[in-house]
DNA sequence: TGCAAAATGTACAGTTGTGTCAATTATTAG
DNA sequence: CTAATAATTGACACAACTGTACATTTTGCA
């Protein structure tokens, strides 16, 4: 449009800028290296600038905790109370958003969840997510016909290898987790999936047709 | 002894003292907050007076990293190799790792994890660790008769349902704990405990009998 | 008792970070 | 073109931390 590979036009800097380079400082380093002045180096603006669109830090570290709430929780509740045909198909839907690119995003979780350490509000927030999240798998498996002590179990299992899987940080290839997927689901309901519904969860994730190599 | 209540005696300083100062400030605050100059003042020294038992930070934190390794990937291994009569048994004998006081130190495993995330040393100390353990509990199962492919996930599952436990940091009540293990041996195991063997499991993590309000 | 080593403290120099302010430069509406 | 507005900057004041040099106190023991 305007001529130039449109880098000079424009103000160089807004709070989107900022509030991007915080994330990718959080996912990197940890609450701890989230600070103004790295920054502005990597941005290559000056560390004053900040101070235009946010008022201090602290500000800054809030808003990376609201674009938090507004991307984990939602899609596992989601997924719980998508339609499925059965126990094992709505198990799916669930280990989806863990594996899918779309689902949870494992490492913001875990800055978040490392974060809560060290500041109580954080935490209140961690924990506020965990209780509805526990709740729903809950409610699914108790609506599949587990008893609620049974459920509760089950439901702590499938949540917490999911925690424990994003606090190891492995990114294993995603052929192999799928790999492993129904014997999760073995295990978390007694149900083994069939091959029309693992096929149905692969073009659900967006990978395609299921590596016969692990089968 | 001395007719004081020791206090006035000997040297205040050591390099145990610092240390011991240092794995508290590390499992309350990570990693970044181990410095000298709190560290001293928690301790009511000066904090130049560090220098003359470690060299430098670096040197402190490697002690820590020193005192992590020595004090939680045994206990699980031996546990896995621990003598026992059945498979439920076998499984008790990992658990008990998991609840125990003298177990896993779940602080501190919880703390160099998040350490490791910003630094490769530790990264690579970490990771060796989960590989021996991970390795350790799928030998077990296949002891039991677990098929290979089968093992693997049963042990994936078992590992990291632990080190989700411990990143919640959730420090529910024993008992409360204790009355979901036969509920887990099962899911790891497809076999339920006995009373005896849940009974020796309570001895054996120092706790009293079962809960029969939980049973 | 008195001396050398162990331990502590004070003063200093350097680094990295925060936040404010006034001056400056870029953009856009009239 | 110009004036208002949006964004950017360097200078300044401060705070928390690291590490070094050297003086001082405390302690164990010959």
């Amino acid at each position: 449009m305007t001529g130039d590979t449109d880098q000079e036009r424009g103000w160089r800097g807004s709070p989107d800028l900022w509030l991007n380079a915080a994330y990718e400082m959080l996912i990197d380093k940890g609450v701890d290296g989230v600070k103004i002045m790295p920054l502005a180096t990597a941005l290559n603006l000056s560390r004053t600038s900040f101070y235009w669109f946010f008022k201090d830090r602290k500000q800054l570290l809030s808003a990376l905790l609201d674009r938090w709430e507004a991307s984990t929780t939602a899609p596992l509740i989601d997924a719980t109370q998508a339609y499925a045909a059965t126990k094992s198909e709505a198990m799916l839907n669930v280990l989806a958003t863990f594996i899918g690119a779309d689902g949870l995003d494992a490492r913001l979780e875990y800055a978040v969840r490392n974060w809560a350490q060290q500041d109580a509000d954080t935490m209140a927030r961690v924990q506020a997510a965990d209780a509805a999240r526990l709740g729903a798998l809950r409610a699914l498996l108790e609506h599949w016909g587990h008893a609620p002590d049974d459920a509760d179990v089950r439901a702590r299992t499938i949540y917490l290898v999911q925690i424990g899987y994003i606090s190891m940080q492995s990114d294993e290839d995603i052929s192999l987790r799928i790999s492993r997927v129904p014997s999760y689901v073995e295990i978390y309901t007694d149900t083994r999936p069939t091959d029309g519904e693992m096929a149905r969860f692969c073009a659900q994730i967006g990978a395609g047709a299921p590596d016969l190599k692990h089968a």
